[in-house]
DNA sequence: TCTATATTCAACCAAATGGTTGAATACCTG
DNA sequence: CAGGTATTCAACCATTTGGTTGAATATAGA
């Protein structure tokens, strides 16, 4: 489970599973039992889902005796709402305006470096 | 590549080649060979990723003789903000309020089904 | 202390993922 | 047609992932 935060996040929501215990729990903390029965796979299998959302950050758990109740955190959240938000406003704009054209340019011969790009705009 | 549009949408974020892809398309559409200069791997590795992106509808890929240029798609990204910003809502309320002390039930002894949660919420 | 409940740890397995190399296909241009 | 450029297809490989079973650990309560 390792990579850069975005990447985590993304990667925690990419599972239908991860996301219905996201939907869950933004209706009230629960404990991994609770969760699990909602669910056809053991429990062992929602404790590693519930590993995958706690290592992006997108839930945090406290202790209650030997219970370990699950909660949502909304600022992972936010990060993930303004990258993706960024570049579907661009996609947006460049729509509305049609300028794609503009931008593909005829390809020149190989050389001179093709805007070197990179970078995940801070 | 299978799942439903979220998970794919995701999934195809989770990769940070693909978000840089992103970043980079955000500025203008470019065919496969202006991309792949700006990394360290194969052609056909950018290749594959592309085949994600686009999978996942956040591209879309037109024809120029033997070139194919990919465009940014703006729908999908609007699908996700949608889904998360749901949840961060959610998690923000409830964070505001502290009610989450109450949602988390005592757990009665097992039986009654625990709001069988389930979907998506469309 | 003994027992039931809640959670975690440890192997193990099949399928998916991100990468490679090498060959094929398609299209323009001399 | 021959040659170069752009892209794709096909194996193949190592690692990650989502799942399993089985055993361990921790805590509440009779």
């Amino acid at each position: 489970m390792a990579g850069d935060p975005l990447s985590r996040a993304f990667s925690a929501l990419a599972d239908p599973t991860r996301r219905d215990l996201v939907a869950r729990l933004a209706a009230g903390d629960a404990t991994l039992t609770q969760l699990a029965d909602s669910y056809e796979v053991t429990v062992q299998a929602v404790s590693k889902h519930l590993k995958v959302l706690e290592g992006a950050g997108l839930v945090s758990r406290s202790r209650d005796a030997q219970r370990r109740p699950v909660h949502l955190e909304a600022e992972v959240f936010d990060l993930m709402t303004k990258w993706i938000e960024r570049y579907r406003r661009m996609a947006e704009e460049r729509y509305r305006r049609l300028d794609d054209v503009l931008a593909a340019m005829p390809d020149d011969s190989g050389a001179a470096a093709p805007q070197t790009s990179k970078g995940e705009a801070k």
